[in-house]
DNA sequence: GCGTTAATATGATGATCATCATATAAACAC
DNA sequence: GTGTTTATATGATGATCATCATATTAACGC
């Protein structure tokens, strides 16, 4: 059936958010295009009216997710003073530790997507130095070449951490993953601002 | 047919160890049975002799490969003075980043094991404390509990690093994150020494 | 050497996968 | 109001998935 105008952008945005966050719940290859078109209320042939592949709909989903994913983080650290602390302690909070659909998809996602090719390979390659920049920007230091360097051990640490503390199943352990990652992280940067 | 003593347990081996390569080289998902067991020179159907479902290959194979995937590492770091420099520098070598099927399987699937439960997610989970303190055996200090928590931190930092190196496809951006990894992971542990 | 046993092969199961052809029906143009 | 257009639905394709039943055949026990 016909539906109004602007009815499959819309339905084009929802498919593209339910598939950003299910890809960082589940893993790429673990949703399938029937279910995630169910998951937006619809049935699955219709899908390739909006994308001609699945790997179309990866890459564009990635390309908005990659973007997205950490600017609650980013915008709550661009607002205070102490501004790379305040990224730390938000990246390594339990809220985000417990809602990987809704965080940074390189933390969910780096290893699987560092095993595609073509499109989707590219859109998450590319997506690396913008986000490095971006936190380099928040660090004191002012030349960019070292604030790219410290950013990109910085990020290491930070995206390992959150890692580990989703991977163990001991609460306990968890906790302690993102605390000790935390007093690493700041420490790390007061060595920077000492260099 | 029935084949000499020892040949089934060979071929059990044999599966084992193909599993742990692949699963870290391609996904765990990524890799079907089939495939898995032509690879060893045998048809698919033969494989529910070895072990009753896939997932406890995936189990079994894992439990095998978090241990001994990063054996030669730390062989290699025990036998020097500069234990843990070594460790470091080989973690995050290009070799390492370029053979993730032959490396540590924390940062070849560590999203994905997180995301398992039942026995794979346990096998994964259990891996982790002894894995952390035999990187704390590495280091200078002496009590068990800070020992823990900097490993914890340093290891955040080397998986991480190895992902986004493997990550990007720009091979110079790649050589440059090892390279700040090990800056910043040598300047983590000189930081530890002076508390 | 003959019957049993054991390791793998063959082939089938039903489920799910991405993809596509066609049907439907409501909104729009006139 | 009628006919066209368009967004989605229905249903089918062949491929692959994990799993299992059964066939094969060579090694072993006697």
């Amino acid at each position: 059936m016909r539906y109004g105008s602007g009815h499959k952008e819309e339905t084009r945005r929802k498919i593209l958010d339910i598939a950003g966050r299910r890809f960082r719940d589940e893993g790429i290859e673990a949703v399938g295009v029937a279910s995630l078109m169910a998951d937006a209320g619809l049935t699955h042939g219709g899908f390739y009216a909006h994308f001609k592949s699945k790997d179309e709909l990866v890459a564009t989903a990635l390309d908005q997710s990659m973007c997205e994913s950490s600017d609650r983080i980013f915008d709550l650290a661009e607002q205070t003073s102490d501004k790379i602390g305040t990224f730390i302690r938000a990246y390594l909070s339990p809220t985000h530790r417990d809602t990987p659909g809704k965080g940074c998809t390189f933390s969910a996602l780096t290893p699987e997507l560092a095993r595609q090719d073509g499109s989707v390979r590219a859109t998450a390659s590319e997506a690396l130095p913008p986000y490095l920049d971006r936190i380099g920007r928040l660090l004191p230091t002012t030349d960019p070449a070292s604030a790219r360097r410290q950013a990109t051990a910085l990020f290491s640490l930070l995206m390992g951490s959150l890692q580990l503390a989703r991977l163990t199943e001991d609460p306990a352990l968890s906790d302690s993953i993102l605390e000790s990652g935390i007093k690493a992280a700041l420490n790390l940067v007061s060595v920077f601002e000492g260099v």
